[in-house]
DNA sequence: TTAAATAATCTAACACTGTTAAGCAAAGGT
DNA sequence: ACCTTTGCTTAACAGTGTTAGATTATTTAA
């Protein structure tokens, strides 16, 4: 009788073997190459199996998610218990947060719908290029002379840019917040950085 | 020989026509939906003429982000000449910004890789809420009494994440800048919302 | 030990996807 | 009238997620 349980751990190995399976895929040839053929091949069965352990694929990347959040949580109580100091303690979580994120870069991709094939033209185009300039001269025309290196402007530039663009993307992936709050922490932002560059 | 040109203003007709058809499908069924047949379809094609005016669906989409560019130019512009001060200009710039991601939310996403369909779960994973819990309780922590509503601890916690979350995925999609600049952007962003919380 | 029942796995197929090659039919030029 | 070019379609290939049916292996019962 006891052969149930062993059937059962043979069971939870090749559900591990799933998700093992397809972070490596993902680590060897990006999220647009997983596919469920691919999967089965690197756990030595036919296509159909995996769906004796997941509904279907957005079901594995549904776990992939949540075996995430878990690391993450570990990763930032770590954090937490390697200071005393409540702010020391915020600013490691957030550290954290950031290793995390490059560590484990495909786990983060799932998590947050950050997509990395997009847009592959990057530099040529100089449509693309001139919105930014226009920022970027912008914030550099209003930080006062002394203070106006190449760096420094760089800085304040890209802390606009994340605030912005990371506002509006977890808007979209996921809107949990009101409007109004979006807008204020907007503003804030925004004039909280200008005040900061002179 | 005229006809030349018409032909020509035809060929620049169905070219647009291809465009349009596609934001016309992603606006009404999201951008996995997107396929060349249904493309055809809607401009009352066959699939293959398509690729004699894009090599292939990427192109579709690159010339997509590249019209989004252009119109978010074009707003930036507009909110520039409306305003005298280039802090107010600035500021106007960057809410052009937040408002062209709204106004032309399907434009944005194929412009900064934000993936929407991902992680449909939301709420109901604790897993996926207690890392979030933690750093809400601890910014909560810091705040001082008399400062700490609900409201003004979500309104830090949120312009944590975004500049957090902004940078990472401005990093991840495109890498232009430096690893020191990161962490300083980084450091300085966090080290600032906490000095503004007490 | 053999027979029946159940579980594990695979093959085949469906309806899609992006993309290409071949063919047809109409228009243009000579 | 013929030939060439253009516009467009049909058919196909290789791939995708997913499901149903058949097949094999294993466990249970007699």
């Amino acid at each position: 009788m006891a052969s149930k349980e062993r059937i059962q751990r043979l069971k939870d190995d090749t559900r591990a073997n799933i998700l093992e399976a397809s972070i490596d895929i993902v680590k060897e040839e990006g999220w647009q190459a997983l596919s469920m053929r691919k999967i089965a091949d690197k756990i030595e069965y036919t296509a159909p199996i995996i769906y004796e352990y997941f509904a279907n694929k957005e079901a594995i990347l549904n776990e992939l998610t949540r075996l995430g959040y878990v690391k993450l949580g570990r990763l930032m109580e770590l954090a937490v218990s390697e200071h005393s100091d409540p702010a020391e303690q915020l600013e490691a979580m957030w550290l954290a947060y950031w290793n995390f994120a490059f560590a484990e870069k495909e786990l983060y991709q799932v998590m947050y719908g950050v997509e990395v094939n997009c847009c592959a033209m990057q530099n040529m185009c100089p449509d693309i290029q001139l919105p930014m300039n226009m920022l970027w001269d912008k914030i550099e025309e209003i930080i006062p002379p002394e203070k106006r290196t190449e760096e420094y402007v760089d800085t304040k530039y890209y802390t606009f840019w994340s605030v912005v663009h990371g506002l509006i993307s977890i808007n979209m992936t996921r809107k949990l917040t009101s409007d109004e709050l979006n807008k204020q922490v907007l503003k804030d932002a925004i004039s909280g950085i200008i005040n900061s560059m002179r």
